[in-house]
RNA sequence: GGAGAGAUGUCCGAGUGGUCGAAGGAGGCAGACUCGAAAUCUGUUGUAGUACAUUCGUAUUACCGAGGGUUCGAAUCCCUCUCUCUCCGCCA
């Protein structure tokens, strides 16, 4: 969340902010609440005040008259206090559930638009590919081939979900393995992380668990999720803790599982693996002073760069429009990779994701550092795609096929995969 | 899954319902001693709010794993939960 200080001393900013992102946040409204918050905490304050004042006037011994006195006193105190402090907590739980939904500042440069099309192409890299023949998806490719089965992944699991077969596992893990080691070159530290967490830690990293358009799957009666990305696990590693200033920038990348409910997500744009409820995908981290966050999202995006260049897809870097960039962000850069079986002819689709969330994330999940000065201050939390498997695999599957249907191995790979082409086996 | 023990400040660790934001030690910081360091001595040392002052501040509230409860008053008593450790069971 934002500073709730800052609520009036940047209320203009706040307010065209909210308006740049084509969200529905009542800033007025919030305010008012806040004030009320302020009022009641003022008056809950005073009466308990009063009642340790009274408490502590009965410590010694007296006649039982002054006793008895005191106690009535005290007595009046604490139902008064009972009844002011559930006015204040209710009070104050609304402030708080409101002051969640304001989302992060946005960065200047950001572009300013609601939706996909309003973000600006910033870089394109690579040829796009020719091909002399109509060129296919990756589901048909990928079903012909015998290395990925939606059919029985619908039947055992539900709907978007697969199974991955024969070569294509051992592509996955080639990539896997690929992306770990460029990402492990930049000094980050590997984690395989959990693919369960708390419900305050999704919150905390600005996830709604709950609710209709959730795109969590919530465990019922556990107070737990699975969660959608190592993002979550890895910007909950270091909740309530004070780092030590010489720590920073601590670098981390997690292996997980993700999963995602997807409502509504059918249609020709989610085909396949592009859109499932279940992938595994490698995430880099970066915990930051406030100063050097706008240098880390770059070095982030340039091992992103690093990843798919390598791998010899044509991509763009996209700079997010405002309205598409999601509360807790403050910037964002995707990478789209060239994909010739998407749409008609081929389209650019998402592959990676890197997210400036300044301090916004710190502050819910009361993550500090001690400066220089003594002052302890929210550090800066960035996260970012390394490699998606199942949208790089959509990528290469279909940007090195062969007309008669089998697919190469990008030469990155082929020492982690240890053959160079797939075949129908 | 069963039985037991525990959770206190940066760390270790004490704490009879009121004099406990919390003994004692370690560590950190400042100072004395020293040419300098070690040792020694002295002082100081949590976080987050709120109201005034907005220049050092003054007052006040909350925090002893989390959440409830009892009480005029809770680190201390009661309940629930979480986590850690030991033993048993089960297992990759």
């Amino acid at each position: 969340m934002i500073d709730i200080k800052e609520l009036k001393t940047r209320y203009s900013e706040i307010k065209k902010n909210i308006a740049d992102r084509y969200m529905n946040v009542d800033l007025d409204k919030i305010i008012q609440d806040q004030d009320r918050r302020a009022e009641l905490l003022l008056e809950v304050e005073n009466l308990r005040a009063r009642r340790n004042e009274n408490a502590s006037k009965m410590k010694g011994k007296m006649d039982p008259e002054t006793r008895a006195r005191l106690i009535a006193e005290g007595k009046a105190l604490k139902e008064e206090l009972a009844g002011k402090e559930a006015e204040f907590s209710a009070v104050d739980a609304l402030f708080q559930a409101e002051a969640r939904t304001i989302p992060n500042y946005a960065h200047p440069k950001a572009p300013v638009g609601k939706e996909d099309k309003d973000s600006l192409a910033v870089k394109f890299h690579g040829e796009i590919p020719h091909f002399s023949f109509k060129p296919k998806d990756h589901v048909q490719l990928g079903e012909s081939l015998d290395v990925l089965d939606f059919d029985s992944g619908a039947k055992v699991a539900g709907q978007k979900f697969y199974y991955i077969k024969n070569q294509l596992v051992i592509l996955q893990m080639a990539l896997e393995r690929y992306a770990m080691d460029i990402v492990l070159k930049h000094g980050f530290t590997p984690f395989i992380t959990p693919d369960i967490a708390k419900e305050e830690i999704l919150q905390g990293i600005g996830f709604n668990p709950r609710g209709e358009e959730s795109n969590i799957y919530t465990i019922e009666g556990t107070g737990t999720c699975l969660v959608g990305t190592a993002e979550i696990t890895l910007g909950g590693y270091y909740q309530n803790t004070i780092l030590d200033k010489s720590q920073l920038p601590i670098r981390m990348t997690g292996l997980s599982h993700c999963f995602r409910r997807e409502a509504g997500g059918a249609g020709q744009y989610s085909k396949g693996l592009y859109r499932v409820h279940q992938f595994s995908k490698l995430e880099m981290f970066i915990y930051c002073l406030p100063e050097e966050s706008d240098k880390f999202h770059e070095e982030i995006l340039s091992i992103e760069e690093e990843i798919f260049s390598g791998l010899g897809l044509a991509y763009r870097v996209v700079d997010t429009a405002t309205g598409d960039l999601g509360a807790p962000a403050y910037r964002k850069f995707d990478i789209e990779a060239w994909m010739p079986g998407r749409g008609e002819a081929g389209e650019y689709g998402e592959v990676t994701s890197t997210s400036n969330c300044t301090d916004y994330q710190a502050r819910s999940l009361n993550i500090r550092y001690r400066d220089d000065d003594g002052k302890i201050r929210f550090v800066h939390m960035l996260n970012g795609t390394a490699v998606a498997l199942s949208r790089a695999i959509v990528a290469i599957m279909e940007n090195y096929q062969n007309e008669d249907g089998t697919i190469r191995v990008p030469q990155a790979l082929v020492p982690y995969t240890g053959f160079d082409l797939i075949t129908k086996k």
